[in-house]
DNA sequence: ATCTAATACCGATTGACAGTCGGTTTTATG
DNA sequence: CATAAAACCGACTGTCAATCGGTATTAGAT
């Protein structure tokens, strides 16, 4: 049976990611100085953190004169379809349905209004797979 | 930011838990003798392992003359369930849309009939929700 | 009552890995 | 070519799964 593969992310990693999804391209410095000064942690643990996000090919990043840039290179909603996948094939591996019902449990739990919306996603997907299958 | 919580669950950990939730309730013998004999591992490991499922609640136990005899307190869809609700609020507290999006995607990826199936499970969903409102 | 074998319980070790930082090397640029 | 900024490397800590040895406990046999 496999398990839940790291990369696992930790909480100054996950923070770190989430700043360069909503802040795009950024050096080291620049998140130390939104992330790092805040928590009081020095300059190099942010750099470390940058460069076992690039390790784990969760960043990018090409140098600018001294300085590397990072991008995020994965969206979120990637990043989430691949952990829930993991998840998925970890547990069941052969029991599809059983994470269907647990995920419509879950969009339900919080708001009614998500079955509505995932309803509509659905269509959506089938439209472009319409799409995609008579090209 | 939140980060995905522990328990996290091992190879041999989940190895267990998958053995008790197909046959039922064990003690560690039995999962010791199905188990850990054919992976070459001794019964205080199996021992260990029961007892650290046990801890997280992901086990429940009564004792039964001199042995425990372990039952899974959690069905694979609660387990699957509470991880991929980790997994959500650790990457996108705030973002359910992009949530459910991923979440279709990764349904369709593997077969396009669960689409339906889902709209299925949404659609029974709504049935017994609208029950629940109404008593 | 006491011996014995099965079992629980405790603690130690190993191996990953995140977080943290100090120290050293590299390099762009004045 | 000197310097400051940044990368790079290595170390240490803490946590946790896996593993097992050793000891305490106890149910059941004699």
């Amino acid at each position: 049976m496999q398990i839940l593969k790291r990369p696992y992310l930790g909480e100054l990693e996950m923070a770190v990611l989430e700043y360069l999804w909503l802040n795009g391209e950024l050096d080291a410095n620049s998140v130390y100085s939104a992330l790092g000064k805040a928590r009081g942690i020095s300059h190099n643990t942010i750099q470390s953190t940058l460069e076992r996000l690039f390790k784990k090919k969760l960043l990018s990043r090409k140098k600018i004169s001294r300085a590397y840039i990072y991008i995020a290179s994965v969206a979120r909603e990637e990043l989430m379809g691949s952990m829930i996948n993991d998840v998925v094939n970890t547990i069941s591996k052969d029991n599809t349905d059983g994470m269907l019902a647990a995920f419509v449990n879950i969009a339900a739990k919080t708001d009614d209004a998500h079955l509505d919306r995932l309803e509509q996603l659905i269509n959506e997907y089938r439209s472009n797979n319409a799409n995609r299958k008579s090209s």
